[in-house]
RNA sequence: GGCGGCGUGGCCGAGUGGCUUAGGCAAGGGCCUGCAAAGCCCUGUACGCGGGUUCGAUUCCCGCCGCCGCCUCCA
């Protein structure tokens, strides 16, 4: 069976077939840099970083664009209301999305294009967009002509004639005409255009760093389910009225709820990642977010972030067990039901029952000495996480940040092990609580096992 | 008003016209252990409500109730 895919376009799950054998192109919509990422933006990172692993180990050259939106009307005003420049607010969110990114192991794409850094690629559409009449500049503005294009509302299923257009049209020609660039303001940031100077509209720049990238027409486009309208049919209209092909299949993921509500700015129940990385692992964000269907809506709970913690241990346990009395894991094919499950729409769900099937087999089989078959479920479990972007070394907290006190705790903890067990030889069995309760009380777990006690964070 | 999604066992969360009817977490029992921890085994039979189609529906259709999203900046 090969990779389907559900299209917002046609609403249906289709066969996926790249437009190049062998190479896919996928542009995904990024951050606006206007504040620090919460956790609705690390699920959709994560969906599209699953994506484009599970791409990869497909057999697939994936080209993976994921834009920084670095200039827009929240920017502008977030900055001037900390009082300091616009440039240097989106360079600090910036950075702040990278590292939260790498945080819960989602993979550096491809490439990140800036819309600032395309203001020659924007002005070159609108100018083919102004040709085709599809286009028009008003006071200084340049907007699209959504009467112009037929099919506007397509993707998102809407109908320009039963939409809701409450704003008066300003210099718009048609309440639903959105802007492709907004002329300067004064003491706002401005490039040169043939219309005067301006700024980027949100819809135009994405149309242009795709196309720039990724040519006129590529394989895949995906976003939050919350940019289907305006901003996904927009680029479309864009695009499909410039005379481009575009994105062939559109994948929105769900969003994440707090309390049964979107999380947004608007509300004010944003869950910051740095808040929750304080008081969760990252490898258990990533767990849970990626845990439910990309396009299911997800209630983030604390509740459920410590189930998540619970569960991904338990794979991490096997893996550390494994690696201590089995050495490398082999190199082999993934379970045919744990492809299937991807297969079928990147089914994380069932691919992750067939990933926790397999720590199972291989917890028995270690317990009964099986070395041999607990190797070959190692080596499934090792390959199953890698395609989750849950193998525990590569989580930046594993990859070695600690390693002095890391050293130290090396070298303490086997020797208060040494203590413990001499002492329940002798059945000092008071005296071996009390060395196993002080190190739980420093936060380690000690696991007595027939090799001898191991121990590890708790 | 228009468009779309959802309502599954204590909780999260897949999925399916009937077949051994995911998986995780939690719970109870057991094995293992000096006691634990970790692990393993067992137990728990669910699909909002009312109709319809069908030999048979949680799964298809209709209606209703409830929740959510989009139509405005938003992953």
């Amino acid at each position: 069976m090969a990779l389907r895919l559900h299209d917002t376009g046609t609403r249906t799950v289709r066969d996926f077939t790249p437009l190049r054998e062998g190479h896919v192109g996928v542009y995904v919509c990024g951050p606006t840099v206007q504040s620090p990422p919460h956790v609705g933006h690390v699920r959709s990172a994560i969906a599209f970083d699953i994506l484009r692993r599970w791409l990869t180990v497909s057999g697939y050259t994936v080209t993976f664009l994921r834009n920084v939106t670095d200039i827009d009307d929240k920017i502008l005003h977030n900055a001037g209301h900390e009082d300091i420049p616009w440039w240097a607010l989106a360079a600090r969110n910036a950075r702040a999305f990278a590292s939260a990114y790498d945080a819960v192991n989602v993979l550096p794409p491809t490439g990140e294009p800036q819309a600032t850094g395309h203001v020659p690629e924007m002005v070159a559409l609108m100018h083919r967009l102004i040709g085709h009449g599809h286009a028009y500049a008003a006071n200084g503005d340049v907007y699209f002509d959504v009467r112009s294009f037929s099919s506007y509302g397509a993707l998102s299923g809407q109908n320009p004639d039963q939409m809701l257009s409450s704003d008066d049209a300003g210099a718009k020609r048609d309440p639903l005409d959105f802007a492709l660039w907004k002329g300067a303001k004064p003491g706002e940031p401005s490039w040169d255009t043939p219309w005067g100077p301006g700024r980027p509209g949100w819809h135009l720049e994405c149309s242009a760093m795709a196309t720039r990238y990724l040519g006129a027409e590529f394989d895949i486009h995906g976003g939050g389910q919350d940019l289907v309208f305006p901003h996904h049919e927009n680029e479309v209209a864009q695009s499909h009225a410039a005379g481009d092909g575009f994105a062939r299949y559109w994948l929105h993921n769900g969003l994440v709820n707090t309390g049964g509500e979107k999380m947004s700015k608007s509300l004010g129940n944003s869950l910051v990642v740095d808040d929750v990385l304080r008081r969760a692992r990252p490898q258990a964000v990533r767990y849970y977010l990626g845990s439910a269907h990309y396009r299911s809506d997800l209630d983030w709970t604390e509740d459920g972030l410590a189930e998540a913690d619970t569960a991904f241990a338990r794979i991490d346990g096997f893996l550390q067990r494994c690696a201590e009395l089995l050495g490398e894991p082999t190199v082999v094919d993934l379970p045919v039901s744990f492809t299937a499950a991807m297969d079928d729409d990147l089914g994380v769900p069932g691919a992750l029952a067939v990933l926790h099937g397999a720590v199972r087999e291989g917890n028995t089989q270690l317990a009964a000495g099986d070395k041999d078959a607990a190797l070959a479920s190692y080596a499934a479990v090792s390959a199953m996480t890698a395609v989750l972007g849950l193998s525990p070394a590569d989580f930046a907290s594993a990859r070695g940040d600690d390693t002095r006190l890391r050293g130290v705790v090396d070298e303490l903890v086997p020797v208060m092990l040494g203590a413990r067990q001499a002492a329940r030889e002798r059945k000092d069995f008071v005296e071996a609580d009390r060395i196993r309760d002080a190190l739980a009380a420093s936060g380690l777990v000690i696991e007595d096992t027939p090799g001898g006690p191991r121990w590890r964070l708790a």
